[in-house]
This record gives C-alpha cells, sequence and structure tokens, in this order.
DNA sequence: AATGAATGGTTGACGTGTCATCAATAACGT
DNA sequence: ACGTTATTGATGACACGTCAACCATTCATT
C-alpha cells in the first residue's frame, strides 16, 4: 500500500479555491478589458509588450519563446496571425540563415503604446489597487517561492548565449 | 485630459509578474502531472470532480456549467467527448422536457476515484505545501479579495431553482 | 387556446494551442 | 572535405474554447 492519501484541510482547500477562482475570473476580466479596450488578446499583447521592451524592437524568435515561455511553435503560429495583421513583420538573419528575427511594424508600436496604459489601467482596477502593501509584499514572495520550486524542476533550456559568457 | 497614464511601480511589477509566471508555471505543471498520472486534462478533471461531488452523480447540465464558470457551449462540447470515452452520459429530465443531466458513468467515477490523490498529491508538492500557515491565510485572503470584486462587477445569472429545489 | 418572449441545450465556424514532423542550416568529429 | 548530429523555424493534424445561430420547450400574456 502507498500511503494513506493525505486530503486537503478546510484551510488548504479554501486557498487553492481561492487561487483557482482568482485565476479564472481575473484573467477573463484583463482579457476582456485587453480586448474591448485595443482589440488585442492576451497573447498579443505579451508578443507586443515582449518586443516593445526588446532592443530596437525586435528580437530572435527563440529567445522571443523562451523569455515568454511559449513554445517555438506556438509562438510560430501566433506570429504569422500578427504578422497578417500588420503588428510585425519576420526578417532573416544576416549571421545566422537558420535563425529569423521578428520587429514590431509602426502599427504594431503604434497598437502597443495605445493598449499600454489602457491596459495597466485594468491590471489596477481589478488585482494591484485591491491590495495592500503588505499584501504585495506577501503575494510576490508567495509567487516567487512557488516559480523557484518550479523552475528548479524544469531545467533550463541550454540557453547558449554565444559571445557574451 | 484623461489623468496621466500611472504605471506599476518595481514592487507592483513585482507582484504582477511573479502572479503570471506563477500561474503559467504552476497550470502547466498540474496539467502535465494530472495527465501523465490520470490521461485527464484539467478539464475533464473538473467536470468529473463536479459531478463527483454532486447529489448521485449527476447534475443538470446548466447548473453545472454555472456551479464550473463554465459557458453552456463550452461545457456541451466538452461533454460530447467525454462521453464519447465513456465517462459520462446525458440523461433526458422527466419535469422539465428541455433539460438535460449528465451522470458519471461507473467507468467515470472510477477514473476520478483513481485520480484523485494523485491530483491531491500534485497540488500539494507543487503549491499547497509550499506554504507556510502564514502564507496560506494570506493568500486565500487575497484570492478571496479579487475574487469577490470581480464577481460584484458580474451579476449573477438569475438562478431560479425550480422543481426539486 | 394562441402568440411571443424567455430558457435549456446543441451545433458549426472560426481562432488558437499542442504535438509530431520536416526542411534548412550550423556545428562537430573524423 | 565528408557525414553525423543538433538547432531553428515552419507546417499540418488535431483538440479545445468562443461566438453566434439555431431548435425545442416552457412561461406569460391575452
Amino acid at each position: 500500500m502507498t500511503s494513506e492519501p493525505r486530503w486537503l484541510t478546510d484551510t488548504e482547500q479554501r486557498t487553492w479555491q481561492a487561487y483557482r477562482r482568482m485565476q479564472l475570473l481575473l484573467g477573463a476580466q484583463v482579457s476582456r478589458d485587453l480586448n474591448a479596450d485595443s482589440g488585442l488578446s492576451d497573447a498579443d499583447y505579451d508578443v507586443l509588450s515582449h518586443l516593445g521592451f526588446s532592443d530596437r524592437n525586435r528580437c530572435q524568435i527563440s529567445e522571443l519563446a523562451d523569455r515568454m515561455l511559449w513554445s517555438r511553435s506556438r509562438l510560430s503560429h501566433h506570429l504569422t496571425r500578427m504578422q497578417q495583421r500588420g503588428l510585425v513583420v519576420r526578417e532573416g538573419c544576416a549571421s545566422d540563415a537558420r535563425c529569423s528575427e521578428v520587429v514590431l511594424t509602426a502599427e504594431g508600436l503604434r497598437t502597443l503604446e495605445e493598449a499600454a496604459p489602457l491596459h495597466v489601467e485594468s491590471v489596477r482596477r481589478n488585482f494591484i489597487d485591491l491590495l495592500t502593501p503588505e499584501q504585495h509584499a506577501a503575494f510576490a514572495e508567495i509567487g516567487e517561492v512557488v516559480v523557484r520550486h518550479l523552475s528548479a524542476g524544469a531545467e533550463p533550456r541550454a540557453k547558449k548565449s554565444r559571445g557574451a559568457a
């Protein structure tokens, strides 16, 4: 016999339920806002945002996927769609013919700059501003503990930063 | 002029990032475990679980959708797939010919009972057991605050429990 | 009883995410 | 130089969620 299964205590049940419901509702609300405000999906915004913070608004595809914790396939599919909408373009890479880069188009940049403040407001309204400073600290701490635990398990996709390091 | 956009402070940024990453990684890990252990998706487990806690392992479809915070359409599609796999069956309702009920099959029940302890273990391993009791309390509190805020916005789909209340 | 509105549930089309696979290219050992 | 292996990225098939359209039934009003 393996050890008796340990069910969740009431307190633990409460924590897990709270998390699941928060995740569901918060995600839905922020997505809804984003879409209503800017016509973007969560995924769209993530891509635009990551590119906006990248040097010269461009990034190699694999690196972008890694930074976003997305699969390459998912990113590739999504970029195809965003390219069709004129938000980004792919460009070949001179030094390595296998590589491609994505770049924000002018429209992509404009879209991002329009969307960002509204998105931030939504995040504030539905989450950030609901928490006391103490709760911020506590929450961030918890999140980081969990992320650290989960990142430890998955070996970090041998990042061969050629050149530096 | 609308007011100057308030960006997130570093602390707030940290909270938001922690949340997003935790959500991404934790969801992925728990899903992976569930699928590896029991061949079930998150959605599958949720349906089985809700039915398992229902009276006589059955539930009216709309009510189930409401309890799960799913759209009727989503549930209908998913039930079709689960029915094809033999986990649940639909049955008509005597008192109101519009209604249908879903019932766990014997196999569905067996699957749930097999999956549940493993799933609980996964949740413990990747989340619950990483938190101190104080963190549990803090986290649940935060989650509930957010859920309360978000539920307040959405008016609650007038539930008219007719017949067997 | 008859009409129209509301409710329960299904369906199809479409966009998206995952997985396995593939072509092209690079890196490496001989 | 050659062949082998790893890596980058794209693609097709499939599962899933959303949205709008759609029947069937029931309720409300007359």
